[in-house]
DNA sequence: CGCGCGGTTGACCAGTATCAACCGGAGTGG
DNA sequence: CCACTCCGGTTGATACTGGTCAACCGCGCG
């Protein structure tokens, strides 16, 4: 646990309230940020208004790691409920890995997970039909939430998240979300009402839409 | 450059014909990969055969970070023309990071790259049309083969990629991949002939797909 | 010469988008 | 307290993008 040497970079604690935005896409910030607590998303916007969803953001996630290298951010990233963030200036970074080799690996180990889920995103948006996504979605959701102990019990996750949301990261139309919702709700397959995901039968979910193994390594929270 | 630090971690090169795998989708490995020269693509398969090319590796890129960590490789990565890699043992992975920090943070810098490619590849898949979807991808191919200089000239790339890898990266159907080349190709938007892409007048593909800014930033080659 | 692969084209179909209208609840101001 | 509005969700009708099926072409190669 790196909290000794994290302690001597943070620079400060930054709440966000559900619907509040950390970051705008196209603008620099001199900063890092770690999810405390909370639920956060990251997204795209091109210029005529269409919107990429590209991730949900866990406590435990790193945020603006690319921006540490390249100027502008390309994402915005706002809170889907309440989210407390750890604040680190980027400017300390470089010096940070040097000197604490070990918690490099870690960011490493971190950028190496959110890769591998922006490609099962990827993998989901190229070839799924669309109760397939929200399938997917779902139990990938529960998995990650399940991850910090966020779940009631086993197979009921309650965040609100709206249609519109849930058709912008599947890039779906919002009335065809909601139409596969209801499908999905028909046929026992994944009951997704407003603000609360219930998966009746996981496995069978996850094996409907093909989510990979959920790795229980532990994730290093820094 | 880290190259004297590399040698010593480097545990010996590998080439692979064009249409060979380096990787195969659940299997392990005990290496890591960098490109050092050719050009590979990474990919996931469904278990009913469905594809999803993930990304294009170019010379300077890394493989294998995401085994690092975790045990199976979740895609397979496959050599577009031969390549040549220079090989890593896994096992001595958190030990370079430890002892040469600075390549621990050229190693975040190319998994932020990577992160930020995906992201724009899930951009595309999800809010783009077909159209939109193949300039972007030629858009972004020649972007990436400039920073290495593969380019012939400054819009013409020769590479051997077939409609059917084009379709499986963008999530369209081989048929309309291939209508859809042949719209572009008619617009005079992208020339993409079997084997080489062209691009009349690139700034005018670049807005029509909205390919982010193409960032000039030396991408370390380790 | 024949086969196979990559590419091309046509006909038809399905999944998903779009447009439009309506509903119910929460907040708000008169 | 009620009317109004706004937001998120729901539903129907219709349009269209892109998928599927099937056939054919040209070329390189054994």
């Amino acid at each position: 646990m790196q909290l000794a040497y994290m302690q001597e970079y943070k620079s400060g604690e930054v709440f966000v309230g559900r619907g509040q935005h950390l970051l705008k896409q196209n603008t620099t910030t001199d900063h890092l940020y770690t999810v405390l607590g909370g639920v956060m998303l990251r997204y795209r916007t091109l210029d005529d208004g269409r919107r990429q969803i590209v991730n949900f953001l866990f406590p435990g996630d790193l945020i603006g790691l690319q921006s540490a290298f390249d100027d502008e951010v390309c994402h915005s990233v706002e809170a889907l409920v309440d989210s407390r963030l750890c604040r680190f200036e980027k400017q300390d970074f470089h010096d940070l890995i040097v000197k604490h080799p070990s918690l490099g690996f870690d960011i490493t180990w971190l950028a190496a997970k959110e890769e591998t889920a922006l490609e099962s995103h990827l993998v989901s948006l190229g070839q799924r039909s669309a109760k397939e996504r929200v399938t997917y979605l779902a139990v990938w959701l529960l998995n990650r939430a399940s991850a910090t102990g966020m779940l009631e019990d086993d197979n009921r996750l309650t965040l609100p998240i709206k249609q519109a949301q849930i058709a912008d990261m599947l890039g779906l139309s919002l009335v065809h979300t909601n139409r596969t919702l209801k499908a999905l709700s028909r046929e026992g397959l994944v009951d997704w009402k407003p603000g609360r995901i219930r998966i009746a039968d996981i496995d069978k979910a996850a094996k409907y839409a093909e989510v990979p193994r959920y790795s229980k390594n532990d994730r290093p929270f820094i």
